[in-house]
DNA sequence: TTTATCTCTGCAAAGGTTTGCGGAAACATT
DNA sequence: AATGTTTCCGCAAACCTTTGCAGAGATAAA
């Protein structure tokens, strides 16, 4: 327990603890003699502050708060890992919280954070999150909280989120410079409401080209493996597949691999995607950026802005940019 | 602000801080009624204790450390996954930082968790990291250190990996059973100790059968995918490849589907892996399982024994499985 | 000499909780 | 009536830092 207190520093060097406090943080106060003093005697007992005493002081904890539904998955790693370095750099430590997809271990989760008295929360609703009660406690106590991603309806929130419309409408456009007629479009659950708005730019641009287009909706990568598969084995014509998420993408890419297409030349494939799964394959597949690290950089931004005082309510979108890859 | 502490309760009632303070925590001193009391005031009021002041008085702080590389990979995240789980259980918040593998970022992010007063930490060092002292100032502090993955070779540390020799001897023995008699081995950094494991146990198994083993060294998936396409374009006899990582496996598999041979007919193909990459191929990559989750497990129960007072140094190992897929 | 101004430093309270110790009241024992 | 035991509770210190305010000493101005 070699912890250094201002105390003692105070008491080698003769002065008050609060002379050593001001030399600490360079108050025009303290005259540079004792500072100068203070500060080399610091040094070189490898003074630390007491952040627990801080925090109690200042009431604010230089911690900010990141709940997901779960880290191990393609696009939230990518997420946390560009707010960890923002946070990092500007002398915050992260606390990280998975829900599970759970509400009551969401509103565990809330709890704990609030208890550490985080100074900001960054937060992705569970899909079955009903009442935002639970985040109204941490707003009343003005920890400021910017949603992501997967975000609630109301308007009065900051939230930062992907161009959902946008790229599946950029997606749609390719297969239409393709001149992809026959399309089969694997989306995630229709009940959230990022399945709703990609589902209906996708279907209203692809309509509008008079393409062909037959809808999936699956949970998971193995839901989306057997019913891309039973399309593809079926007297269905396809001449393209669209995924709305990595998930499905990897489904719907062991369905191919196993009927023994090749991308491109059999069939085409475009997603919209984080980037990482469809690197994963030679050819790379076609898809539609939607960068976890680019919002992760904007919520931070938002957060600090919040903080900073900024009452606007905000909902800022990252927009996406479509990488081509061989697959279509 | 509407933070209820002691004080307000002890007002309220009439009573003293210290007996709302052991009210709270069921202290025998004091009677049933005065409790009942409070415990019906501080549900009313929805008490929650300042967590700052509890860590502060106590100095311990509820709050684990955990370290890695970098958060976005296939492995860190399963083991951050189950850490977190633990955590989460056992009333710990985790929190977490990333060294990017750089020994400055790495001092950086151990001072932070100083600061903080971690009650423990969970790290992989990083690859290029020399010296321990900056660990030892945490040890100094009563905050044990476990090790994990990536571990130091001294021997007086707590340590948890996975059981390196055996998952690549396991790995050599399948290749055998599948009769497979010239191999490329894909290998990563040749400094890393993981590497050396790996790769003295795989060849010492192989060359013990007598089959021919060409060796390559890697340091990320796009090196070993051109490493591995030059050779096979090359006029070398290949019948199957290793791959010590998922990164690597990634790189070969690319390679592999751009000269459009089919696994197992055309090429045997196994790697050690955490499962994620090698299940999303079709057919899937047989491996030999490391599991981040189950060392994680045990990482926890590990740190937990520290914080029991266990002396004991222990280097725990996780057993590895060989996994059956198609590749093979 | 007195008054005003400026520079530097220290006192003390505040932030909320935990806990050793002492003490008052109630009860039981001689 | 006097002494010993319990039972219950509160005082106050400790954890460490920050900061408003006051004050001491020095210098400049009148």
């Amino acid at each position: 327990m070699n912890n250094t207190t201002l105390k003692q520093i105070a008491n080698t060097l003769g002065c008050s603890i609060s002379t050593v406090s001001r030399a600490l943080k360079h108050h025009p106060d303290i005259s540079v003699k004792t500072r100068e003093k203070v500060l080399e005697l610091a040094n070189t007992l490898d003074y630390e502050p007491n952040a627990f005493a801080v925090h109690l002081r200042t009431q604010n904890s230089k911690v900010i708060g990141l709940m997901v539904p779960a880290i191990f998955n393609y696009f939230y790693e990518s997420f946390i890992s560009s707010v960890e370095e923002e946070c990092r750099k500007n002398g915050y430590a992260l606390m990280i919280l998975q829900t599970a997809n759970d509400p009551a271990t969401e509103a565990k989760n809330l709890k704990i954070f609030r208890q550490n008295r985080v100074t900001g929360l960054f937060a992705c609703i569970s899909a079955k999150t009903k009442t935002l009660e639970d985040y109204d406690k941490l707003t009343d106590q003005n920890i400021p909280v910017v949603f992501f991603d997967i975000v609630p309806e109301e308007k009065s929130l900051h939230k930062v989120c992907m161009a959902d419309e946008k790229a599946a409408t950029l997606a749609a456009e390719a297969l239409h410079a393709a001149n992809k007629k026959n399309i089969i479009g694997v989306f995630g659950d229709p009940l959230m409401s990022i399945t709703q708005k990609r589902l209906a730019a996708f279907e209203n641009y692809v309509q509008s080209k008079n393409a062909k287009l037959t809808i999936i909706h699956s949970n998971n990568s193995n839901d989306a493996e057997e019913a891309v598969s039973e399309l593809l084995n079926s007297s269905l014509k396809v001449d393209a597949i669209f995924c709305m998420s990595d998930e499905l993408l990897i489904g719907a890419m062991k369905a191919i691999q196993m009927k023994e297409l090749m991308l491109k030349s059999d069939i085409g494939l475009i997603a919209i995607s984080n980037g990482f799964v469809p690197k994963l394959y030679y050819p790379q597949v076609t898809y539609v950026e939607t960068s976890g690290h680019q919002l992760g950089k904007l919520a931070f931004t938002q957060l600090m802005a919040c903080l900073s005082g900024s009452t606007a309510v905000n909902e800022l979108i990252v927009e996406s940019v479509l990488i081509q890859g061989g697959s279509l």
